[in-house]
DNA sequence: GCCAACGTTGGC
DNA sequence: GCCAACGTTGGC
């Protein structure tokens, strides 16, 4: 069992949204790492942070699980499309995405509040200049906002 | 909307 | 394989 935290922009895909989805094909990374931690490390079940990125207050605001593993990216095919991605070879696909199911909704824990706590230093979000939208948690770290959450 | 910090691209 | 130019992320 491993522990992730996902970034999305709530005017693209919020938490609301997959409360009312129930799971949803987690589309669009097009980051080579991020991908990795799909295709070789979630496993079903894994559970992960909702956070909201690039809003007005941006933090966790729920909890999801994987329900599927990692399959191509369909959107990297559609021609046009904002994430169409034309070298990518349909024999060989370069983007894939997991499926994710709604867990449950949380309070806000806010990119300040987390901040706040000594004992999340360590949270890769809050590193210097990172910017991937997918990231590995620890079994301490998960369970430190978890316990957070409750409050 | 600004901009720092990264990742990616492509010429050489 | 270097690295300059460009694109993206995401907090503020």
């Amino acid at each position: 069992m491993k522990y992730w935290l996902m970034k999305s922009e709530p005017t693209d895909y919020s938490i609301d949204d997959l409360e009312q989805d129930g799971f949803i094909d987690w589309y669009g990374i097009r980051n080579y790492q991020a991908r990795n931690f799909m295709r070789d490390q979630m496993s079903i079940d894994d559970l992960a942070f909702f956070y909201h990125s690039n809003c007005k207050e941006p933090g966790i605001v729920g909890v999801m699980k994987v329900c599927k593993l990692a399959y191509p990216d369909k959107l990297q095919f559609q021609s046009g499309h904002k994430y169409h991605d034309p070298k990518s070879d349909p024999n060989n696909p370069r983007w894939v995405n997991v499926d994710m199911a709604f867990v449950k909704k949380t309070r806000l824990l806010s990119l300040n509040e987390i901040r706040t706590y000594p004992e999340l230093e360590t949270l890769k979000i809050l590193q210097r200049g990172n910017r991937l939208s997918i990231t590995p948690l620890s079994e301490f770290e998960w369970d430190f906002i978890n316990k957070k959450l409750a409050t």
